[in-house]
RNA sequence: GGCAUCGUGGCCGAGUGGCUAGGCACAGCUCUGCAAAAGCUUGUACAGCGGUUCGAAUCCGCUCGAUGCCUCCA
């Protein structure tokens, strides 16, 4: 049987505003899209945790036994850079400032996303479709919109109409807005000459002849707005209603609520019955954003080349510190956090080694299928990691009585207990254990064992000026010796 | 200015009415030749002020503070 049978998952609905039971449209499947990254520069670390986010989500329902579609965007044109009306777009700006093909620009960002998202151990999702791809579903729903009353054009450019829109619909349900209130506090900006009112946004914009991406259209030569590249491919490849659409906080408003607006105008319902928002990566307290400047790379994490870090960190202790905060929660980055993460980390990893050694007895005096439910419980509650490592760290406190012989488990319990962890570490959580170079490493634990026996030896022989200068050379290089009951184990960070 | 969200012990971070979250750090003890590792013990925190309630970190109101969105952004 599968597990999604009897694992039945509460999520945060944003649309709702409430934690709702998960109810896939057919049974055993979730479609799942996510708003994915705008290739013209390297993705930064708020990005990740976005994306991160919804990797576990996407773990979680595959280790459930659900049959996933995750379709993740690469938006690879249309993102103006200005105010709609002298926008340039985004790709092209940077192309224009490289010196470069815009489709070079994009190649090179989508390469580093991908390389950045395969180091902290992305699942890839199941389709990964680009906006340039797409641009005739896109001119398809355009047409579908004006012909249904909801668009109008000036001047070679296409703009959603809201006013009209929100006569028959509600514009701004998903962020919690209303039309007038918009309207009211609209900011003066500059000749709205093309639109009728403000808040209206661009489906399609006219090309100007400098302008090096464009296409043909019944328009002219022009470009696809922003928002409309994801019902398409949405539309697409999970069809007109699908289960669960997620993306970052900052996108609901306006991205998430044109994407219903467009859909409920084309389609005539609404697109999503779930909407997941992630929220953001804080540092010093500040939003990370490229525009900013308050921003890390991933790369500069790993090799610790940052001003605010003390060191590097490995992109699973970089994984590990972000799953024990809850994704809907603000998380800030610090130099502290990170190396409290570190350590927990490698607590746990020991741990998990440390059973796979214990010699099962028996009888078991731990609980080990309530203890197995109390984590899924946790993940089943709106995908509350924060609680699943606190489970985790119940079960290195049992393993390290175990190994202290305190405590008792029998066979089929440490199997379970084994699985268990394993299931939820490395499948759900995404976490890995450190691979070191298998051929060094065998080379390497020889010698540590000859030197463990070496210092058995002068400490026999009460010769602690010999084996102190063992143990504390070994520990300066980073590999520490632990004396326990059974003899002399080592581990190496 | 408008709309949201949030404010938890030294740090990070769960928790929507009563029952120990967890991690890291710190202290004491056990173990140890001394350490480390591991185990045990200890921390009575919920921005402030009022209110509801037998009882509130948790519900309501106000104040203060922070952040996000309102313009490209995960």
């Amino acid at each position: 049987m599968q597990l999604y049978k009897k694992q039945h998952i509460k999520i945060y609905n944003s649309l709702s505003g409430k934690k709702e039971r998960l109810k896939p449209i057919n049974e055993g499947h979730i479609g799942m899209y996510v708003c994915g990254p705008t290739v013209y520069s390297n993705v930064h670390l708020g990005n990740c945790r976005t994306f991160m986010s919804f990797d576990m989500i996407f773990r979680y329902f595959k280790h459930l036994g659900y049959k996933v579609r995750y379709v993740r965007n690469i938006t690879d044109a249309g993102h103006l850079v200005d105010d709609a009306d002298d926008g340039e777009d985004k790709i092209a700006k940077k192309a224009r400032l490289e010196q470069l093909e815009p489709m070079e620009v994009v190649q090179r960002y989508t390469i580093d996303f991908h390389n950045i998202l395969q180091k902290f151990n992305f699942l890839p999702p199941s389709i990964e479709p680009t906006a340039t791809g797409h641009i005739i579903e896109q001119i398809e729903i355009i047409k579908d919109i004006l012909k249904k009353g909801f668009g109008y054009e000036t001047n070679g450019s296409i703009y959603f109409d809201v006013a009209k829109f929100n006569e028959t619909n509600e514009y701004g349900k998903l962020s919690g807005r209303k039309l007038e209130d918009m309207i009211a506090n609209t900011r003066e900006l500059a000749a709205q000459n093309e639109k009728k009112n403000p808040q209206d946004f661009a489906l399609w914009k006219r090309a100007e002849p400098e302008h090096i991406m464009r296409w043909p259209s019944p328009w002219g030569d022009g470009f696809p707005g922003w928002h409309l590249e994801c019902t398409a491919m949405s539309t697409k490849y999970l069809g007109e209603t699908f289960d669960i659409h997620g993306g970052g906080m900052d996108l609901k408003f306006p991205h998430h609520e044109c994407e219903i607006a467009q859909a409920e105008a084309s389609n005539g319902h609404s697109p999503v019955n779930y909407w997941l928002h992630a929220n953001m990566l804080t540092m010093n307290g500040k939003k990370m954003a490229k525009s900013t400047g308050n921003n890390i790379l991933p790369g500069e994490i790993f090799t610790g080349d940052n001003e605010i870090l003390s060191k590097a960190f490995s992109p699973s202790v970089v994984r590990f510190f972000m799953m024990q905060a809850h994704y809907t929660s603000i998380l800030d980055l610090s130099n502290d956090a990170l190396l409290a993460s570190e350590k927990g980390y490698y607590r746990l990893m020991e741990a998990l080694k440390t059973l796979k050694k214990i010699e099962p007895n028996e009888t078991s005096n731990f609980d080990v299928s309530v203890w197995r439910q109390e984590c899924y419980d946790a993940m089943n509650d709106d995908f509350n990691t924060p609680i699943l490592i606190a489970k985790m760290f119940d079960a290195v406190k049992r393993i390290n009585l175990l190994k202290e012989n305190i405590e008792t488990i029998t066979s089929a319990d440490k199997e379970t207990l084994l699985s268990t962890l394993k299931g939820f570490i490395f499948d759900v959580l995404g976490l890995e254990e450190k691979i070191e170079n298998v051929s060094n490493s065998d080379k390497l634990s020889g010698v540590v064992e000859l030197l463990i026996q070496l210092r058995k030896d002068a400490r026999d022989n009460r010769d602690f000026d010999t084996s102190d200068k063992i143990r504390d050379q070994l520990s300066a290089m980073g590999i520490q010796l632990k004396d326990g009951k059974e003899g002399t184990t080592f581990s190496i960070s």
